[in-house]
DNA sequence: CCTGTATACTTGAGACGTCAACGATCTTAG
DNA sequence: CTAAGATCGTTGACGTCTCAAGTATACAGG
């Protein structure tokens, strides 16, 4: 309830601050609902979604790393966990051969089928429902002049 | 540059993938020079700070959980490092022999001295440049208007 | 007083992600 | 053709955080 006048320092501050607290609050429940319903981290839907709008449902691992703003090691162990679950398959490129793809499988795709529609709805529900259009525009708008948000932001 | 008529759930994804990015990028950078100039995790320095608000510079290791949005766990191990790094004291309770208190030590405030101002330079450029006195003041309520918002949220 | 329940904190096991180093392959320039 | 350098991917070592379980203390009701 401070009323006071802030510099422009100090609302920066503070605005992070809450971004911060924001991200942790609502990623937390998100997470434990998306683990506990499909048995997926926020991070392997994440690339499940980017493979699903690729074309071919494929896409190089490097790529994903870029779009998924994970380190390419990162995405290594990510999809070694998606293989096992049979989520995912490795697909070597002929013309190429250092590159491997990441493949949705028949699984993969049906996961998401599943998965896709409960986590927008918790989404929706932890973050969406909090805005009127306009401001989610907005925000949206805010957000994509912070560094690195050239990246893919697809729905 | 899609000028098309989007949907609010549409809408909703998006801005909250965004959010996502924005989150991971400026967090990776903060956390890189934090880490370079002064050995600190943000996690770290987020307590430090909420130490260094508290009065007596001290504050219980539930009430840090909480306002910090880490586990109870999460804070024992943070704060072991941090009394390794002799930048906080452990205090035992004298009415409630259940309670630890996390004390700041000299070093500690000396070190928070120090990597305040950079930091919040830091913060600065990457995120709070970006935005006018008036969007920080609306992102910020927008952003309290989520859950846990009632987490302290002091510079 | 004693028993049950709530609270404060710690600990072991394990998930997730990073960095640094490495092997393999491609590309370019002499 | 070959050597230098870039790119793709993996691996080992490690840091951080979580969950579940356990210990210790506090407190309230019978």
């Amino acid at each position: 309830m401070t009323s006071q006048v802030l510099s422009t320092q100090e609302i920066t501050s503070t605005t992070w601050l809450r971004f911060l607290r924001a991200h942790a609050a609502v990623t937390r429940e998100l997470s434990a609902r998306l683990e506990s319903t499909h048995g997926l981290t926020l991070s392997d839907l994440d690339v499940l979604m980017q493979l699903f709008h690729a074309e071919g449902h494929r896409l190089r691992r490097v790529d994903l790393a870029r779009q998924v703003l994970l380190t390419a090691s990162g995405i290594t162990r990510l999809l070694d966990g998606l293989e096992g679950a049979g989520l995912v398959e490795k697909e070597r490129c002929s013309s190429d051969a250092r590159v491997t793809y990441a493949v949705l499988t028949e699984s993969g795709l049906e996961t998401i089928r599943s998965a896709r529609e409960s986590h927008a709805a918790d989404i929706e529900e932890l973050f969406g429902s909090r805005f009127s259009l306009e401001e989610k525009m907005a925000l949206d708008e805010m957000l994509s002049r912070l560094p690195l948000a050239e990246t893919a932001c697809q729905t």
